[in-house]
DNA sequence: GTTTATAATACTGCATCCATAATTATGCAA
DNA sequence: TTGCATAATTATGGATGCAGTATTATAAAC
């Protein structure tokens, strides 16, 4: 049997390995990214990487300038104060549509996922903690029922993960973040479509504070 | 002065001629894209044409099935069942957000542009009623000043054009979208934002019925 | 020493070419 | 005639090469 299951291209591959490092800010907003020196690194051709460059624009991870070469994109202050009440907005319709589509089993394996939130958070381990995060969140979409939704919630947070102020944020939040997890758990749980919707668009919403409380710390105005 | 404004590369050239001819139904949901065809139509290699289906592929407008071709995306009715709420949602949105920043003068700017609307349909001219349609909602989201929103309604709505069905029945309730959109108006004349939002809101829902309702009639399950 | 003009360099964007895999056509056997 | 195996054709994906433009370096003038 010589099929491969997965017949992904060249340029896939290669779109989700630039993905990865632009995510572990390997390459920071802004960097330049020069295709020659890429090609050869990986040890292919500038084609399937150009093409690759193009799905990341259409991401929002790159920004190509015309004759004038592929960058990394930053992302402004602007941009989160956007992007975070539209993530709050869909992720809280996303918890609400939830309550009212979910099974009894359907909720418990959802506690079973905030369990190991919980069980990261108490023995420190801030990768599982980001990995149950983003698991939590995902399941909610999913219960939700609307691909379509779901899929604009993770182009959204692709482009969130290029802030490298967001991931620390959430790690100095933590207990702050599992607290507010359990609340929109409970509201699941109790079957309370309405309750579940603010609880997270209020979850999304503190993270946003966070990050500008981040941002203030950084880049203070008055020294 | 050389100086071009607008050094677009040829492949987005490419891309946009393309939506073109998919939005105009020329190449319609399904179609196989013959890339040397239409690189020898266009008088241009493949390598341009295959980046800018790159880019159509990412926005969803065509399919990739890797080493299988490219085909004009073709949209279920369960992805507009997904679609036109998330649209409700977001348009909805919107329109509450543009009646809390808009000025007198937005206001009566957007008065002008449902006028044109009103004339255009008076007068049965189709193509303009379209696209003073189009101008009205991009308008009330330009208000609202959320550029992400903004960006993710145009896509979606990208992949709406990909539906014959779409144009056709926002043609035959021409009447109906039009004392709905005096409503949205109405409201945001008055200054309510919520009234606003549960308008634009039915405005989308009802354009899912009346698709529903055509694709029933074209496809009927009794014949 | 600063600024401007010019030349050299380097990179992007596109075209062409080639290898491999998929599809279609052909022939043979049942 | 139908089904399967094999050969021919065709299309996709990737590599290489080249022209044009942006950037940088260099030199001259103020």
């Amino acid at each position: 049997m010589t099929h491969r299951i997965a017949p992904t291209a060249l340029y896939q591959e290669v779109a989700e390995r630039l993905r990865q490092r632009i995510f572990a800010h390997e390459l920071p907003p802004g960097t330049w990214i020069d295709e020659q020196k890429l090609a050869e690194q990986y040890g292919i051709s500038r084609t399937p990487l150009r093409e690759a460059l193009k799905v990341l624009a259409s991401e929002g991870l790159v920004t190509l300038k015309p004759r004038r070469g592929c960058y990394v994109t930053e992302i402004s202050a602007d941009d989160l104060d956007d992007i975070f009440p539209l993530m709050a907005l869909l992720e809280g319709r996303c918890a609400a549509e939830a309550v009212r589509r979910a099974t009894r089993a359907d909720v418990e394996a959802l506690a079973a996922i905030h369990e190991t939130l919980e069980e990261s958070a108490r023995e420190g381990r801030i990768e599982a903690f980001f990995e149950a995060n983003q698991l939590f969140h995902r399941r909610i979409q999913e219960l939700a029922g609307n691909r379509w939704t779901l899929s604009v919630i993770q182009d959204l947070r692709k482009v969130l993960k290029l802030s490298r102020l967001h991931s620390l944020s959430l790690e100095g939040r933590l207990q702050q973040s599992l607290d507010e997890h359990r609340a929109i758990l409970a509201a699941i749980r109790a079957g309370q479509p309405a309750a579940a919707e603010t609880a997270m668009h209020d979850h999304l919403l503190s993270g946003r504070e966070a990050l500008a409380k981040m941002q203030h710390d950084t880049h203070p105005k008055a020294a």
